[in-house]
DNA sequence: GGTCCACAGGAAAGATAGGGTC
DNA sequence: GACCCTATCTTTCCTGTGGACC
């Protein structure tokens, strides 16, 4: 049944963006300066997760690279390079320097001289999950830079710009703004009826499995081909001809746990350790947990050091809080 | 309204690891 | 090998906030 199992993954670029033309023509508008040595605009990218945001960026970005080679591009997850030393590494590899070799004899602020040094023309950059940085100060690093141009994306507008530095914020204040909104049923059906083209054997999935799909999906794309991928999967197992409403019940479970799965496999022993915990014994104030989690592990760490973990894991969505204050309790998202 | 307590999170300092330099 | 420098993680201390109770 699958034919072409990249296509099922979310991190796939197709070759045409569905249902965000708009988005994409303001988005090349704002970098198509590069192109003829003028001055793009900064970009930042907003709106919900499963909406397309990386993927319109990433497709702009091959696009711009595909017409002029000259143009180095590099995509950055702030989530895992959270730092002013992890995102100058990945940024100074995309320009095919290795800062690892000089990793401690090189001061932060030599960074961005290092960036300008190996610069050899427009530089375009995607920083993805911005609002997961810890040190904004790469950003004015970057804004300092005039042959780099970067596209930012959060989901949120407003939290991005609250935890920014003050005079960051004010720089990326005039950058253009993209709001990306959940897609409808319809457009999500679209969405996948395209990968189901190019990834799945003809007549595999029918359009009222897809709408039940878009429908539990309700508007995340990045859970709609999850269920695709995992129902695809287990039709194959299966030796079915076609994937069916009953297979898509069944494995909605599975497909979430899939994705949650994902973010866990993110977490260090002692997080792994207050996940399970919450998991055995439910909804749980900070201090409960925090108590349960000492009496858990041998050498345990500082309370401190624990809400920071908790609050990276809700970070990671692995973990959610409900109430304030007294009445917050962590729980296992439904 | 005042007090207590739990919680969140910032700041500073300490510990550790590891590469560079002499 | 000793020392220096840097990144990262952790701990301690502290302040602010908000709910519960009197």
């Amino acid at each position: 049944m699958i034919e072409d199992a990249r296509v099922l993954n979310e991190k796939f670029i197709p070759q045409e963006i569905e249902h965000r033309n708009d988005e994409l023509n303001r988005l090349s508008r704002a970098l198509a300066p590069c192109l003829s040595g003028g001055d793009p605009e900064n970009t930042v990218l907003y709106g919900p997760s499963g909406t397309g945001k990386t993927c319109l960026a990433r497709y702009t970005l091959d696009q711009l690279h595909e017409q002029s080679p000259d143009i180095d591009t590099q995509y950055v997850n702030c989530w895992q390079n959270y730092s002013r030393y992890r995102v100058s590494k990945e940024l100074l590899a995309g320009l095919g320097v290795d800062l690892t070799v000089n990793r401690h004899s090189t001061a932060k602020d030599e960074y961005p001289h290092l960036i300008e040094e190996a610069l050899d023309g427009p530089y375009v950059v995607i920083l993805d999950e911005v609002d997961q940085l810890q040190e904004s100060e790469v950003l004015y690093d970057l804004h300092r830079l005039s042959q780099v141009t970067i596209i930012l994306i959060a989901n949120r507008e407003t939290e991005l710009f609250y935890n920014l530095d003050e005079r960051v914020a004010s720089r990326l204040k005039g950058a253009a703004r993209l709001e990306m909104n959940k897609y409808t049923v319809d457009e999500l059906v679209e969405i996948l009826q395209a990968r189901v083209r190019w990834g799945l054997a003809p007549d595999s999935i029918g359009p009222e499995q897809l709408r039940l799909i878009s429908d539990i999906a309700a508007g995340d794309a990045r859970v709609g081909l999850s269920i695709l991928r995992t129902a695809a999967k287990y039709a194959e197992s299966d030796g079915l001809d076609t994937i069916t409403e009953s297979v898509i019940e069944q494995i909605v479970p599975d497909a979430r746990e899939e994705l949650r799965k994902k973010n866990i496999e993110k977490l260090n022993g002692h997080q792994v350790t207050l996940f399970e915990l919450l998991k055995e014994h439910g909804p749980a104030s900070p201090g409960d947990l925090i108590d349960l989690y000492e009496e858990a592990v041998d050498d345990p760490m500082s309370g401190r050091t624990v809400r920071n973990y908790l609050s990276k894991m809700e970070q990671y969505r692995v973990i959610e809080s409900v109430g304030r204050s007294r009445a917050k309790r962590y729980q296992i998202p439904t």
